[in-house]
DNA sequence: TTATTAATGATAACTATTTGCATTATAGTA
DNA sequence: TACTATAATGCAAATAGTTATCATTAATAA
């Protein structure tokens, strides 16, 4: 298991501490905009490589989904979903199985909006995790990797 | 308040037929797979359109977000997050605020992967809303619209 | 100080989605 | 049933956000 060296850049200096200096959740432009004004020479393709590069070692979190594609659904009932990480796929969690967290959850708004300010329309829960043929494909991989 | 006339055409039945039909959760493109077997020479457009337009008369629901912009965050230390669903703003809700929650939400899961098959590796709760500054245009226009 | 190679900047490519526009088809009316 | 207004379509081009390529630069270990 060898592990690839880390080399602190002073790009990737640059793009930490902005990040960490600012209260809000920056999206890739925005950081590139501030990091371009302490490193005029800076490139974008810089900025995503460094943000993927720190989310991997734990550094930063990359917020929202992993796929960036939408899915959509014709159950219009409540319930939440469960995402594979590895293949992007969703599939339910039935309302039932998490009655008592939609409850929690609803306990919390008015709390939740006199903290932040927000109107609060909704929430959105999303389970994370590898999906039964994933983790198939996962064994097999496995298996063949101790095999020989 | 005039409403725009909302026609069934052949092109949006299919799309909502295949979307009911489906177990899984589609994304345009498979979507469009499906419809292209019914129907060859639909575009690829018409089936964005129509997602879009079913869902804003809630026959359909478009799951994850609704900016595709991904967002970081330099705060590693487990806490939610509230979105602007008019702006993309996304800021923290305090981890205090929301212990109970992320409780129940731990209670629930080994129901949840006897249920799914997944292995559950986490969740992702976020709170939709509209955020101070959105608010306040929103009720500027409003006066707006009222004053004269 | 030098050698190795991780990281960079510039640019092209790519993916998912949206838009413009001329044409077609639906639903309401004569 | 035919006519009309306009919603919706198909196609192509445009866009947004992100990822890949590649020659060049610079950080680290010897």
């Amino acid at each position: 298991m060898l592990q690839k060296k880390w080399r602190m850049t002073n790009q990737r200096r640059v793009i930490l501490e902005e990040l960490r200096n600012s209260k809000e959740h920056l999206s890739a432009d925005e950081l590139y905009m501030r990091v371009k004004k302490k490193l005029p020479n800076v490139s974008i393709s810089t900025i995503y490589r460094n943000l993927e590069e720190l989310a991997e070692q734990g550094l930063i979190r990359k917020l929202g989904p992993q796929s960036i594609q939408k899915r959509f659904d014709a159950n219009i009932q409540p319930h939440f979903h469960i995402r594979c990480v590895k293949c992007g796929r969703i599939d339910d969690v039935p309302f039932s199985m998490v009655s008592e967290v939609s409850q929690a959850i609803r306990k919390t708004t008015a709390m939740v909006e006199k903290i932040t300010g927000y109107d609060v329309l909704g929430y959105h829960l999303e389970f994370l995790g590898i999906c039964p043929e994933c983790r198939k494909k996962e064994e097999k991989k496995e298996r063949e990797r101790n095999g020989r």
